[in-house]
Formats: structure tokens, sequence, C-alpha cells
DNA sequence: TAGATTGTTAATCGATTAACAATC
DNA sequence: TAGATTGTTAATCGATTAACAATC
């Protein structure tokens, strides 16, 4: 790898979609693709897929193009999905049970350590293979297991107060689904937010956008 | 309103959370905010908030700032989220089930007219106060209803099967959880993904990075 | 070797920030 | 009126695209 200093945030944001597109094209059978060829797949130009790899190193072959099952592997490299970092979750009503079910963490970098919730009702209960602990104990749980990431899935006036305990307790990253923004508020943390609120109104914006269109043209 | 017309997609990304916030504080009962004061709560420079502002109109006074009830009315006029479109969910398992129930859709411009699954397991159940139809009477639905936007909560494999039969049946937007990446493949047709997947991966790699950091420094 | 396609530098485009006259 | 803050134009910054020499 070059050099991952300051590489961008939207060649960073592009990673996991090459990633996917790869993988597709390895389990097709395909063995190696031209930027140009993969640039058409993606509705991308091949320009920019090949600046962006570059951020990293020279994954190609003048005259070849890239081998895909290593561009494969070196993006996964670069993301980092081979280090399995501990999460643990909180807040395990519907949308948290949807994640731990549906997401597969083990491929994305984390393995999912703990899921924990305040409701004595949902304390007990099995989650995704996995016994949802009463939030009392994630103290303790820290201390021993030294989770790097926690995944917010409570409501949003509770996100500050818990994410502050998560912090002093040694989380480094959050994925946070709650409507309140984490960002900015601690150094040397990350964040990513997960605003499904904000995409649903985007959305929202597009379709009246082209109803307003129509209104126009027709 | 100026002009709608071409709007960045930047801009339009931020106008959520612009009414987020407004929200906020208009329920903590403030009255005015200068986007000096608006633009250190969000993290963002006092230009850009009026430079985004001033796309769709002039909406602030000069030395006095924006009223805020005003801007946060108008923002929604802007996202359109007082037009309830129907839109109908695909997919009733775990995901869905969240969003289905985790979701204040009428706050957001939708109207949650339908959800349809092809598992007659889960046909009949409720969820989220609403009855799962079985995915084959899809089409007399939208005929009869003529839902506006797809809610795609289903595994990626089918999505291109199920988008291209919904927009043959007039759908002309996705909110899209599928890994199946669903933009350029229709024209005049919204799509929204959320790609979690993605989104944990890039997590991923921050956390990497932090801590590749930590060893250089220490 | 000839053709293809990369890696990389230069040019362009667009978004963000700064500045300031207008005006409440 | 004086102070504050907008709306808007100009300057800057960064990301994308184009071009092409290097080279497999």
């Amino acid at each position: 790898m070059k050099n991952n200093n300051q590489v961008s945030v939207p060649v960073i944001k592009r990673l996991p979609r090459y990633h996917r597109y790869l993988e597709e094209l390895k389990n097709m059978g395909v063995v190696r693709i031209s930027s140009k060829e993969l640039s058409q797949r993606m509705g991308l130009t091949a320009s920019q897929i090949r600046q962006d790899l570059n951020c990293f190193g020279g994954f190609g072959q003048q005259g070849y193009g890239y081998n895909i099952e290593q561009l494969y592997n070196e993006i996964g490299l670069i993301l980092g999905i081979n280090k399995k970092s501990k999460a643990i979750m909180i807040g395990a009503g519907n949308l948290g049970h949807a994640i731990a079910t549906h997401l597969h963490f083990e491929n994305r970098g984390f393995d999912l350590v703990g899921i924990f919730d305040n409701n004595k009702n949902v304390v007990g209960t099995v989650v995704g293979g996995r016994t949802v602990m009463d939030s009392e104990t994630l103290e303790d749980f820290c201390q021993k297991e030294q989770p790097v990431v926690a995944i917010l899935c409570i409501p949003g006036e509770y996100a500050a107060e818990n994410a502050d305990k998560l912090v002093s307790l040694g989380i480094k990253g959050f994925w946070n689904f709650t409507q309140y923004d984490l960002m900015h508020r601690y150094e040397g943390v990350a964040v990513e937010n997960v605003h499904l609120g904000d995409s649903l109104m985007t959305l929202c914006y597009q379709i009246n956008k082209l109803s307003d269109s129509d209104e126009v043209t027709e």
C-alpha cells in the first residue's frame, strides 16, 4: 500500500462499492477487468477508478487491466475487513434486532460480541444467536471484552448520554442509527451515521421534483 | 420558492439535517437564529448555510437572521413532506419489519399503504399495524392504489427482477435496502440507496485508520 | 513488435468559503 | 441612526475528468 495517509472521504466511500462489484465479478468467474469496462458497469469514469485505486497503490498492469481476485483482496485489506474489531449493540428493539440478524458483520471487519438493552422484557431473549444482556452489566463487559465499536439502536434522546458513557468505556467508533448527530462531539472517535429519516426525506424531494418536471413538460 | 431547477445533490442531502436542527430549536422554544449560530451548532460554515438556503429563496432578514418556525416550514415545503406519496414495502423480514414500525413515514412525505411478502408464513401477520399481503396480489393492488414508491427489503439477488416489475407497475422511486445497485437502471425513476454493508465497511476503514495513526504517534 | 491499458500529470469543473454591499 | 446579518458576487479549494507517456 502506497499511502493511506490523507485519502479523501469520497474515495473511501466508493471502496465498499468497488468491493461489491469485484466480488460479483469474482463469483461469475471473471479473471481480469479494465478500468474502462468496470467504469461502464458501475456508472463511473475509467479515470476516476484509476485515480481512486492509485491512492493506495498500482494494482493494475499496463495493457492488461486489473486482476479481479487480487484487486478484491487488496480493497479488503485497505478497508481492513480482515481485522475483526469487537462491536457491541446498544438497543435490541426492532431496528437492532434487524441489524443484528440481517448483516454479516464477520465479512465487514467486525465481530458482534454483545447486545444490550435496558428493557427487562428484552434482556435474556436471543437475537441473531446472541442473548441480550442487561445494560447494567455494560461497564463490566466493556472492561473485560474491550469492544471498539458501539452500534446505537436506541431512541435519539438517549444517544448523547449513552455515547458519552461508551466513549468513557473505551469505545472508539459508533455506527449511529439514532437521529441525533454524533459527529464533532469527540476527538479521535469515528462516527458513521445512518440517518434513515434523512434518507427518506431525500427520496421525498426527488419524487416531488420528478412530478414537478412532469407538469412542466406536459 | 426561487428556483429548485438544478440544485446540487450535496445541498439536497443537507436539507433534512437543517430540518432536524430547526425542529429541535423550535421545540426548545427558540424563535430566531443567525446563520452564524446555526453553523456553529451544526459544524458548518455560515456561508454554506446562506448559500444553501438561497438556492430556494431569501428566507432570512438582514440584521435579524432567520425565523426558526418559518424556515422549518419552508424546508418542509422544499422537501415536499406535506404531499404524502403512497409507498409500498416489498419484503416483511427482519429489516422490513423494523423499518415499517420504526420510521415515521407520515412526517417524511409518505404513506405506507401496503406491505408484501411471498413467504406464506408471513402473509397475514400484522407489521406496524398493517397486515402483510401476498406478493401475488401486488399487481392488482398497484393498479387500484397507484403507489409511487417501493421500499425494497428483500435479498439482493431478487432486487433487479422485483424492481423491473415494480417500474412496469408505475413505481417512480425506490428506497433500496438491498445491496444491489439500482441507480442508472431506469430513466425518470428516483433511487435512494441505503447500503448498510457499505456503511459498516466505511466505519471499519475509519477504525483501522485510527489505530494505525495511534501506532505512528506512540 | 503492435495494441491495450495503466499510472500520473494537467485541465476542468463544481462546491465551499470569504468578502462585502445592501438593508432590516 | 448604528449594529447586525443577510443575499450575492468573487476567490479558493478540492474533486473529477481528460490526456498521454510509460510499459506490459
